[in-house]
DNA sequence: GTCTTAAATGAAAGTCTTTTTCAGTTGCAG
DNA sequence: CTGCAACTGAAAAAGACTTTCATTTAAGAC
């Protein structure tokens, strides 16, 4: 993830945001973060750089930071709702079933996929969501551990 | 979607499910459907064949059903736990943006895609999800007439 | 620097979704 | 038929998310 912190503040200020510092917390904690967080686990980990961070703030700035596209949504199986920090560009997520890593794939080699369904279906195509879940190199060498 | 009542209905009891009336409620309503529906969707329509049918029977069976491969769940970019039937085998859908209407894509041509995947990440791949949004033909004939 | 103001904040209350508990009911094997 | 485990709905609880509002803060103007 070629993110950093300064990056991503300007682009939230270019966007005609403020960056206050619970903004500076939540975005601190995300770049820190190596799997999707949820709202709640946000707010525990980034009132480590904002002591009264609320959790009505993680929400409103989260919906910010989507919008802006610094922050992308994650829907995984058991679970909705995690954010990660997103690259710009269309990519996609690996999710490590067991730690929760996500790697991201840059790129996207669906096109042609997608319009052999638009042929298909009728529909025309507008977006597509992909997720892919595996165990990461780490996950895999504890189990042979074992 | 080639799937009728019955067949659905003996799936259940042979993973060992009694087949009640509100069950039988729940996989009618889902049957007659073209869209993904809430559970509180399911809930009100389902009514029609089971009076008093509770919300919590609702996602107690949907839970059961997703377990035996009946029902999927769907999450789409701007909401939740949507489910539709599933047709057997390994399937994406194409979900229209205007009408939700659900068209089921068989077969999955994402083989060599994440296999490539796999090799720049190191990830074992144990399952994807795709869901495809975009808008379907009836649709676009709306818009061109208005 | 300091002032001003619109944007942003946290707390509290409210709403909506989902889960748990429990006493009563029902499908179905024998 | 009968018995019993599985299943049910209602009520209550837990959880996730949103709205409201008085206070605070960032950032541009002076």
């Amino acid at each position: 993830m070629a993110a950093d912190f300064d990056t991503l503040a300007d682009h939230l200020r270019e966007h005609g945001h403020k960056l206050t510092q619970p903004r500076r917390a939540i975005l601190k904690t995300l770049v820190a973060a190596s799997k999707p967080l949820s709202p709640a686990e946000i707010q525990a980990r980034g009132q480590a750089f904002c002591a009264d961070l609320g959790l009505v703030t993680v929400y409103r700035t989260l919906e910010i930071m989507a919008d802006v596209g610094i922050v992308r949504p994650v829907h995984v199986v058991d679970g909705c709702h995690g954010y990660v920090l997103a690259t710009p560009g269309h990519t996609h997520h690996v999710i490590c079933e067991r730690c929760n890593v996500v790697v991201e794939i840059a790129g996207c080699e669906l096109g042609g996929f997608l319009e052999r369904v638009a042929q298909r279906t009728g529909y025309t195509i507008t977006g597509h969501w992909l997720e892919i879940s595996g165990i990461c190199a780490d996950c895999q060498q504890h189990d042979d551990t074992q």
